[in-house]
DNA sequence: CTGTGTGCAAACACTTTGCAGGTGT
DNA sequence: ACACCTGCAAAGTGTTTGCACACAG
């Protein structure tokens, strides 16, 4: 069930660091920030290499962002279906749960369509949810 | 059509300051950043003060807190009618133009139901989309 | 008069930038 | 060999905290 990626299949240089974020992504069900992955790798990598590097994941749609909802900015894997350094599509929903604090996406659910009112051309939609997960009943 | 609303209904001591940003949410239709209330009252009180001041407000249920979408923090006022000091009650769609960058909470369209998957719990939802305004064509 | 609001300075958290040196291909 | 990654230091941005004084009620 878990996702193989390669640094390779998205044109980027092998690096230790790489590796490690990476695989961070592919084993955590719930969205990382930077602070999460420092630690998760046991502060290997120095703060600024974390940020530059998920800003190349970024770019190339390896990963997407996603708004804690309270200022705090995470990350989660995209679809590779879906995502290019072309083009990110994202139309699922995003949950928070308020007790454990862990932000997941939910792919089974998409976010229905919603009828603007005159003049509005929508581009990107983000949906994001707080309450409770299964996992803190 | 602007709404009227005064210190003295939400039992809050009467200052220049928090007039001062009580009107400018009131003659403004796009959510404001505490720097756009900075400069909207021309630097005329300070930046913590501004902070504070937005903080009362959301506790009392005048204002609501909008994600920018880029992890920048907006607000706007609450629905007379259904905000107050105990419950914040919030189901429209907040859209953000990217071309001249405001927000504005859109209160004629209501965020569908959306079901989600068996043990989730919602207690907040918050759906921002971003595009380009009728103003902006 | 009393409690609350304000201004200033400083701390804090998060993210970005510049530069020198190291590494993948 | 060369381009690109990395680490360190420092700067930038947005927000919060502590404290002394000012002001509304």
């Amino acid at each position: 069930m878990v996702k193989v990626l390669s640094l390779k299949s998205f044109n980027l240089r092998h690096t230790e660091c790489r590796e490690s974020v990476l695989h961070a992504f592919s084993y955590c069900k719930a969205a990382l920030s930077q602070g999460d992955l420092e630690q998760s790798i046991d502060d290997k990598y120095d703060r600024v290499t974390i940020y530059r590097t998920l800003k190349t994941f970024l770019e190339k749609g390896i990963i997407h962002k996603i708004l804690d909802g309270q200022g705090g900015t995470k990350y989660a894997l995209c679809e590779t279906s879906t995502c290019t350094s072309e083009t990110h599509q994202h139309d699922h929903v995003h949950f928070k749960c308020k007790l454990c604090g862990d932000t997941t996406c939910i792919n089974s659910v998409n976010i229905p369509s919603i009828s603007l009112p005159k003049g509005y051309q929508r581009e990107e939609i983000n949906l994001l949810i707080e309450g409770s997960c299964p996992n803190c009943q």
